[in-house]
DNA sequence: CTGAAAGCGCTTACAG
DNA sequence: CTGAAAGCGCTTACAG
């Protein structure tokens, strides 16, 4: 490989001058050819390790998923990608599989690496995972769950939920069953029920048992719930089906027709989530947009500004838009 | 920060022998534990920049993908991942947005970051990708092109497009229309198209230029083509649409649908991908499963072996299967 | 405008 | 089993 040294000596100059003119420092138009001149013939590609060591800098920000191969995941990636990509930074990319000790694991790790920044989309909150944050020092955004202390983007759960039930409702809906995920998500377990049944509760309709599910996020888990609801509460079927996500709601749809209720007229589906298959099945799902995208960008955006100078910690809020559809 | 020097000062050995316990090397019990207890308590963290640039190791690979937020590159990543992240490596993601330019740049990009390989999505295949490839001097795999002096792990499109062609002659189409993309792109471009080509010339069926098209992998370029189809072809219409890609294939269903034909029964439609949207939507698509994951998965196993020895180039061709379902 | 020197945080022969 | 020394490829005061 060739390094530095090469060049200057090839140059005929210092490997001082030749980092100079490599990083746009003053050199006479001579010797900056000179060196320009080497440097192309060579192919020179400077060693960034070298470099990150010495200035501390990476020029790569971290990122932990929870999950990759997720639309929502992907969506948010290509934000932080596509701001991170125009400043010359890189992405590294961790996957936790839902497993919380890797969220840890993964934040010290890329301390080791020397990334600038990292991004985290949490499925939890805990104290030792703020604390590893904290010790880490290092410039850091949440996204997705409001974590004490750090830099949060989140989206508005509870009142996204509470605005499907709201449209519910308008639609004359008074049975509202509910397809749910495990509490030890905040964001999506926590707030989006607190929202369901705050809003129940605010039109005085009835809370069953028999009309709640919990999931865990993937389609056939929706199946599954919303064959447990509708095998549950013989007598008194639910009007409509409120799921917390859309690959839930898809598959509850998918139960539903299989046993031949007609979709919204029997019974009404919503999700949230604005997958890119809620739009193409049929019937169009209503879901909730939450942006992910975008999310992804100011997520990205945060973090460089945040890697310019030290901050507050501040709290953000993702506006969200209700897409009503053809399933209610 | 602390370093591998405060830690020998506090361990009162030289960090040599911090260097080596780290590293699984000897030393006396005494002193190993001397010397993780100061690691635990200072959660002392190495550098692995300073590691990469003396050993020359970075533990990192570079996976350069055409567009990060699409269902087979996530698929791709998400095998690629779950292979090295057993091996402690991680993933620095780059996504070229389609330009080909960027191909190269990457390529130069992560050389200079010291990945320990690389695994590159192509859309194309020329002189210049190849030579930078040579250059760069590394262990690479490529997925999805057939790229010339490189190992390569491709799909076999043209036999897929063939097989998908066999299939609706057996359901007695005669009459095939087709959604492709631009030939730059060796395999989905050309291999596609040349197995469609192929076939029915095989069984003698005519080839019309009215019912054939160019998308560009995206579902609105498949309603547009299927319009386009279906507006260049009146007095004689198509019995079946082939569309190289679930994404167009969902496209033109939609347009089909709007404009009242019956699918399968009026018009056919089959894709490739087997995306989750194509078994969600309905009628469900027929569809041919590429394995993407399986794919990601080889590709890293593949890397991983060049990686520890120096290995011819091969080839390797990737099975599929073809899925039959209610839109034929 | 240019260069000699120090140093970033590690690992690895080499010697003891 | 342990340590002193050299070196990986850069950048950055400092001096001229």
């Amino acid at each position: 490989m060739t390094t530095i040294n090469d060049i200057a000596k090839m140059a005929n100059v210092s490997r001082t001058t030749v980092s100079r003119v490599l990083n746009n420092g003053y050199a006479s138009e001579d010797v900056r050819k000179r060196i320009m001149r080497v440097v192309e013939e060579t192919g020179y590609i400077p060693s960034l390790s070298a470099k990150s060591l010495r200035t501390k800098k990476s020029g790569v920000i971290g990122v932990i998923l929870p999950k990759i191969s997720t639309e929502t995941a992907s969506r948010v990636v290509s934000g932080i990608n596509e701001v991170v990509a125009k400043k010359d930074f890189q992405i590294l990319l961790t996957d936790t599989e839902l497993d919380k000790q890797k969220e840890i694991d993964y934040i010290r790790l890329l301390q080791s690496r020397h990334v600038d920044g990292i991004i985290l989309l949490a499925t939890n909150v805990n104290k030792q995972l703020t604390d590893t944050i904290e010790a880490a020092g290092l410039p850091f955004i949440s996204l997705g769950q409001d974590l004490p202390g750090v830099t949060s983007i989140v989206y508005d759960d509870y009142h996204a939920a509470s605005d499907v039930i709201n449209m519910l409702v308008s639609h004359n809906h008074q049975k509202i069953a509910f397809i749910g995920v495990g509490e030890e998500d905040p964001s999506v377990g926590k707030l989006r029920r607190m929202g369901y049944l705050d809003t129940l509760t605010k039109y005085n309709l009835s809370i069953k048992e028999e009309w709640m599910a919990e999931g865990d996020f993937s389609i056939e888990s929706g199946y599954e719930c919303a064959k447990k609801i509708i095998k549950n509460s013989e007598g008194e079927l639910p009007s409509a089906i409120f799921a917390v996500t859309d690959r839930m709601a898809i598959g509850a749809m998918e139960y539903l027709r299989e046993q031949g209720f007609n979709i919204p007229d029997d019974i009404a589906v919503a999700g949230i989530g604005a997958s890119t298959m809620s739009k193409h099945i049929s019937p169009s799902l209503t879901t909730v947009d939450y942006f992910n995208k975008e999310a992804g960008e100011k997520a990205a955006q945060l973090l460089l500004a945040q890697m310019k100078k030290k901050k507050e910690k501040e709290k953000f809020i993702q506006t969200y838009r209700l897409i009503i559809r053809d399933s209610v």
